[in-house]
RNA sequence: GCGCCUGUAGCUCAGUGGAUAGAGUACUGGCCUCCGAAGCCAGGGGCCGCUGGUUCGAUUCCAGCCAGGCGCGCCA
């Protein structure tokens, strides 16, 4: 088979402009597949584009390249239509061609061929506090759909989780957690409003307690509380005090139950990502960018090219230079550095691994943070191009009707673990992706309980279980579909379903490029309702021995295709349902 | 106040500088002696938020308004 009909084409008007208007050979041709089938094939708008610039009437214009279009085998029709379209019809052959393209490169089929360009996508980084919760989740659905799109579209992607285990949130969490630990020895300290509420903490103290009994738990409630102010006063100085003294009382110990708990509810994120077939290629520690020197490098780098300035004894960055709307902290009055100095690193750190593409996917909540990051870049140097961030916004959780409080410190949400329970992993990771990342997503978790059968992906889903029910029933081998006599696919339905089978490569590209792996989502549901269709209308185990075979190979392609779509969005695709 | 996102059928959402703006759901009516009815077929339902601008052509691009969400820390 030749180039596909696309470039074919593509090919033929270039040549019909040519000797049509040799002063416009540069004009971009256009070719997109018109929504109705009367329409043709392809379509290209080049006569409607070329009016303008040379002052004459787009159907004439039409007309001229339709008479100079040069003839070919593959063309049956072409015409012209409406305001000044030029309409092709390709013959049968051309069309279902593909089905034999998709059994003989089966799980290749649609894959890009290999870019080499090196892609990183950064994302979930959820601080490791607690357990994921329903917003985590799609953007853990998002970024892994996104990647296994982009790999499939042709990039070398690697899949990172940046884990925040050296701020301040861990230290709450480290103090949260022994509190609770203390509370087995009666040793009551009120528990700050402002800690982590939530039972894992009591469990996570529990579990101290039942492997080192009371090691840690040799002070007295005035001794934890001595000195802090109160939580009227300042609620945040008081969890800051607390923690003080943690770290006095505990000595070395406090490093213990602060890798701990982090080990622990790292290792539970961890464990449910992979469960909802989330896989990472690295977790890069925040605490490793101190560890190194790379903060102080990377703050050090932005000095000597003058961006930092001195101001109430904090270190300043110039992000305004930058478009940034102000200037930002790099280092605290106090010494210590900002998360921001150490996000500044963990950028410098993707650069220097030499990626081509960095992509951060982040909850719509950053957004004011991007100029800064940016910003940072750019101000040493690096070429800011590079580097772009997927907004996914807010998942909102309604329950009976109500929009549902999600915090993880007041311990009041829905975990991911609980939502993939109840609707199941191939319907929670469809539903995540099945909306544009920048479109707000209402989760109603009644509709996804009560009615998860009514969820689009098992319509596609039941098309896969029914190909394969029937492809069980023939009983044949199907290694001898490649050879069906493809022509005698000649209905309105089945042209219509390798048409839409051929544009599989065309929307890997679309979604890999405009990082938009719903566009996947979307064509699946419209491959799976152009196969059911097809099966209410058509028998496919009929007594012409030719006919079914050619009916079984376009049902064999159509099922490769579903299973690849399936995999890309992390979803399975059952033989029976 | 400034910034980002959103506004399309009753509801949830796709989509496009172009031809009659689509799907699911809900509602109404049909289709299983025949490969899986978690399916199919048919029907009604729309100032594509409003007002201007660019264009041969705007629901799409631009500006301004209106409405909703989110953000604007020496937090992370």
């Amino acid at each position: 088979m030749s180039a596909d009909p696309k470039t074919l084409l593509a090919d033929l008007l270039r040549q019909a402009l040519n000797s049509v208007a040799p002063d416009h050979v540069d004009t971009p041709i256009v070719l997109e597949r018109p929504k109705q089938a009367s329409h043709g094939d392809f379509s290209s708008n080049l006569a409607l584009q070329l009016a303008k610039p040379m002052r004459r009437s787009p159907r004439d214009l039409a007309a001229l390249l339709m008479a100079e279009l040069p003839a070919s085998p593959q063309v049956a029709k072409v015409e012209v239509a409406g305001a000044g379209f030029i309409n092709f019809t390709l013959v049968a052959d051309a069309k279902t061609s593909v089905v034999n393209a998709v059994l003989s490169q089966r799980e290749r089929f649609g894959r890009g061929a290999a870019t080499g360009t090196k892609v990183m996508i950064e994302f979930v980084s959820a601080n490791p506090t607690g357990p994921l919760h329903v917003g985590h989740g799609r953007g853990a659905a998002y970024g892994a759909s996104l990647a296994s799109v982009m790999d499939f579209a042709g990039h070398t992607v690697a899949r990172e989780y940046y884990v925040n285990d050296a701020g301040r949130q861990m230290d709450i969490l480290a103090l949260s957690t022994w509190l609770r630990y203390l509370a087995n020895f009666d040793i009551t300290v009120p528990f700050p409003p402002n800690a982590y509420q939530g039972s894992y903490v009591v469990d996570m103290g529990g579990e101290i307690r039942n492997a080192h009994g009371d090691r840690f738990a040799k002070v007295t409630a005035e001794q934890v509380l001595a000195g802090v102010c109160s939580v009227e006063d300042d609620k945040e100085d008081h969890l800051d005090g607390l923690i003080a003294n943690a770290k006095r009382l505990l000595g070395e110990d406090y490093a213990w139950i602060h890798d701990f708990a982090l080990t622990e509810q790292l290792g539970d994120c961890r464990e449910d990502l992979e469960g909802f077939g989330v896989p990472f290629d690295k977790w890069f520690s925040e605490k490793s960018l101190f560890d190194t020197g790379l903060v102080e490098r990377a703050v050090t780098a932005l000095e000597q090219q003058g961006h930092i300035y001195v101001q109430d004894g904090a270190k300043w960055f110039r992000s305004s230079t930058f478009g940034d709307e102000k200037d930002r902290v790099v280092q605290r009055e106090n010494g210590l550095f900002t998360y921001f100095a150490s996000d500044i690193a963990y950028h410098l750190n993707k650069y220097e691994r030499g990626f081509d593409r960095i992509i951060d996917i982040w909850g719509a909540d950053h957004h004011g943070y991007i100029p800064r990051v940016r910003g940072a870049i750019a101000a040493l140097g690096l070429p800011t191009e590079k580097f772009e961030v997927a907004l996914v916004q807010f998942a909102v959780l309604y329950r009976n009707g109500q929009k549902a409080a999600m915090s993880t410190r007041s311990g009041e949400f829905v975990t991911l673990r609980e939502l993939r329970k109840d609707v199941g992993n191939d319907a929670c990771r469809f539903f995540y992706v099945l909306r544009k990342s920048d479109q707000h997503l209402d989760f109603d978790l009644d509709l996804a309980k009560s009615q998860s059968n009514e969820n689009p992906v098992y319509y596609i889903q039941y098309a896969h279980a029914r190909i394969c029910s029937v492809l069980a029933q023939w009983n044949g081998v199907e290694r001898d579909l490649l050879d069906a006599e493809l022509a005698r696919l000649d209905g309105e339905r089945e042209l219509a379903l390798c048409a839409r089978l051929a544009a599989f490569a065309e929307v890997i590209q679309s979604a890999a490029a405009d990082y938009a792996p719903h566009q996947v989502a979307f064509y699946l549901k419209d491959l799976a309702g152009e196969f059911h269709s097809w099966y209410n209308a058509e028998r496919m185990l009929v007594d012409d021995e030719a006919l079914m075979i050619a009916r079984l190979a376009l049902a064999a392609a159509v099922r490769q295709v579903l299973v690849s779509g399936l995999a890309l969005l992390g979803v399975s695709a059952p033989t029976s349902m």
